[in-house]
DNA sequence: GCATTGAGGATTGTTAACAATTTCGTTTGA
DNA sequence: TCAAACGAAATTGTTAACAATCCTCAATGC
């Protein structure tokens, strides 16, 4: 299920890594990313990272200047970011809604084991990886109810993450995930919608 | 201004001749877009024109299949576009009222060309340019008002014109327009935000 | 007759080399 | 001393060739 497009098929290594160390914090805002640089690091060639480096572009991670590269894009404004969010939880509300009546046992297998994997990286207080399973979860059921609009939704999310990392009290985190998930396999749309609210802040 | 990002800055043409003909209907959904020919009719290698065709991957006006190639993707349902509709509207009223309050003469003149150019292409009753004279003028309050979000706001309405080309009358287009320039000019907020909403649908 | 296999051609995926541009330090000149 | 010009190194942009994969269609076996 998924699969955005092939060019990440095989460039989705090289393109999620690199967007959950922007997402960690690992590069500072503005500081060029050179790919020659990548490509030594991934064992490829130049030309995988610069299909990566445009995905990113695209997504509002990464910011292109011509003949000079890429680098980190500056961080949004406040007012920018609120709209974003708005936007986001818009979609992401039609989405669970939409996953929540079709949602069959396999899906909820599928956001058991999302859920674990957050709540594992939470425990070891691994700030990416508590990044990453944090985005997999909500993605799951957004691509489940509209594969089209899934690209539009990780673009928003990203750039919404990327200003503050709230993502630092793990316990919070993984509380509001579980009182989603738990919502969701009640089937109760209400409560699920309120605890989505109340997380993608 | 605005420029969106570097590979766009060479990819611009090819990007967006192959944009203006998928908005205006040359090929079919789930036509094959074949590399090669494209490389051939634009006079360069496949290189870029993999770029621009991956950029509109992430558009979401072409959908990639790893191994295989892009097609043109398929059409949004009806929820799904009323929900991209809403998010455009957000972000665009966002960016209008913030272009009302910022805009100076020069903003003035330019709007006015685009404007003449979008009036002169209804006269023509040419479909392609009439789509992408109304893009580039909303396109450029938006790139004004919030550079950051000009590709999610590019994303949306593409994907939003794709479904229903409601760009068959013309005059009442060049009207829509005609009265949201207007209403900026005299910073009327409220008048402008009315309009966009008639237009934006 | 019909499904399976396999060869070939077509198409995408990847690479390394080359071209064009930028960057940065040094020299040059006033 | 300072600014402009120059050039070498670094980096991105582009290309053509090669590798891997997919598709077509005819041959094969049942």
């Amino acid at each position: 299920m998924s699969n955005l497009s092939s060019r990440i098929e095989f460039g989705e290594n090289i393109c999620d890594v690199i967007r959950r160390e922007l997402l960690s914090g690992k590069f500072a805002f503005d500081e060029p990313i050179r790919e020659q640089k990548l490509a030594n690091r991934f064992g490829t060639s130049r030309g995988p990272v610069r299909d990566a480096l445009l995905r990113l572009t695209q997504e509002g991670v990464l910011v292109y200047e011509a003949n000079k590269g890429v680098r980190v894009n500056s961080p949004l404004s406040d007012e920018e970011r609120s709209v974003v969010v708005e936007m986001r939880l818009h979609l992401e509300k039609f989405c669970l809604e939409k996953f929540l009546t079709r949602a069959d046992a396999s899906d909820f297998d599928q956001i058991s084991i999302l859920l674990e994997r957050l709540s594992s990286a939470c425990n070891r207080a691994s700030l990416p990886e508590v990044a990453e399973c944090d985005l997999a979860l909500h993605r799951y059921w957004v691509a489940q109810a509209s594969p089209h609009l899934e690209s539009t939704w990780l673009g928003l999310s990203v750039r919404m993450i990327m200003k503050y990392s709230r993502l630092t009290n793990y316990d919070e985190i993984e509380r509001e995930h579980s009182n989603i998930v738990q919502a969701i396999m009640e089937r109760d749309l209400r409560k699920a919608l309120f605890f989505l609210e109340a997380n993608v802040i």
